[in-house]
DNA sequence: GTCTATAACCCGATAGAC
DNA sequence: GTCTATCGGGTTATAGAC
């Protein structure tokens, strides 16, 4: 071949998340990516079908991130000690990430039936539910999960100050693990 | 005078918001708001510094129009209705102008200090703040709006369904009131 | 599969006339 | 305060060479 592969779907995904990360997605730009991977603009296109397709790529590619980011914190710990330690790992990730985070959850075009998008659900489901009886587990996880992405971007749009966060992330877990019937 | 007024600042920001209402802020133009009024694109430079200026204007708007309706819904209400009352039309807020809540917490670059944007951290506190003792009124008033914040963006990103979103504003609610001392 | 080159299009922004 | 005209830049897309 006279022109083999320079790269790759997973390479392109990888420079637009750093771009997204460093200059939001408002900013990511099919150049700029190409020219980071000293390609041709339009070699892109060989494995995105344009720049929204692109970006829905790098927003599903963040639903993955913060499960990775859950399924490490909470590790082997059981019930409320897991949901401790995934509670503080979703918003270190927000503050960590913020132009990444705020893919999660806000970016339409992004197909939710897709494996790294289903299994956020799942993951509350599986490692909280049971904290709950049956009847009230689906209601009660994701609640959890509302509560915690409602104080991240509390914190992100600067409504909430860092120590305010951490006293109301106290203040919601002791209150919801306190709600369940044991 | 030859060039008379034909617009002024409220008609500009009317149709940005209508615009970005339809169409996402995203798509927001300068060249498709004056298009709509019947002007020539440059001006709109007469009254707003540029695009981004225009984009913070509109942002600050949706803090207006999310103030009004909870203020709106909790009326002369007491307490604990009053809690009900507009946590109920944050969601339907959400529901019913999904493009302009997406602006509401997410826009950087929004005067956080601005009357507009102060007055929904002050909402929650003089409306909400007094159910709880004062020593913890603070991380209550704000645990609250992080949880309807977190439902209404859960919904609109598909994970709940309009069923799941009631039953779990119900169980958050009553959890939320059920942790107060009386 | 990637390259260069080109073109069309839309947009933001500015200059200067009225 | 609004106009016409224009500049500069980014995005998308196509054609044809290698």
């Amino acid at each position: 071949m006279a022109y083999p592969a320079k790269t790759d779907r997973d390479s392109i995904l990888n420079v637009a998340l750093e771009q997204v990360e460093s200059e939001g997605i408002e900013n990511l730009a099919i150049r700029s990516v190409a020219a980071k991977l000293g390609l041709a603009p339009n070699a892109i296109y060989r494995y995105f079908e344009n720049l929204a397709a692109l970006k829905s790529a790098v927003a599903e590619a963040a639903y993955q991130r913060m499960l990775e980011t859950m399924q490490k914190a909470a590790g082997r710990k059981e019930s409320v000690e897991a949901v401790r330690a995934f509670s503080e790992a979703y918003l270190r990730f927000a503050r960590q990430q913020p132009r990444v985070f705020a893919l999660y959850l806000t970016t339409p075009g992004v197909d939710l039936e897709s494996p790294q998008c289903a299994r956020n659900s799942e993951f509350f489901w599986e490692r909280v539910g049971h904290i709950y009886p049956e009847k009230r587990a689906r209601e009660a996880s994701l609640t959890l999960w509302a509560l915690l992405h409602g104080l991240a971007v509390l914190r992100e749009a600067r409504v909430l100050t860092e120590k305010q966060t951490a006293t109301s992330l106290s203040f919601s877990l002791e209150m919801w693990i306190g709600a369940a019937p044991n």
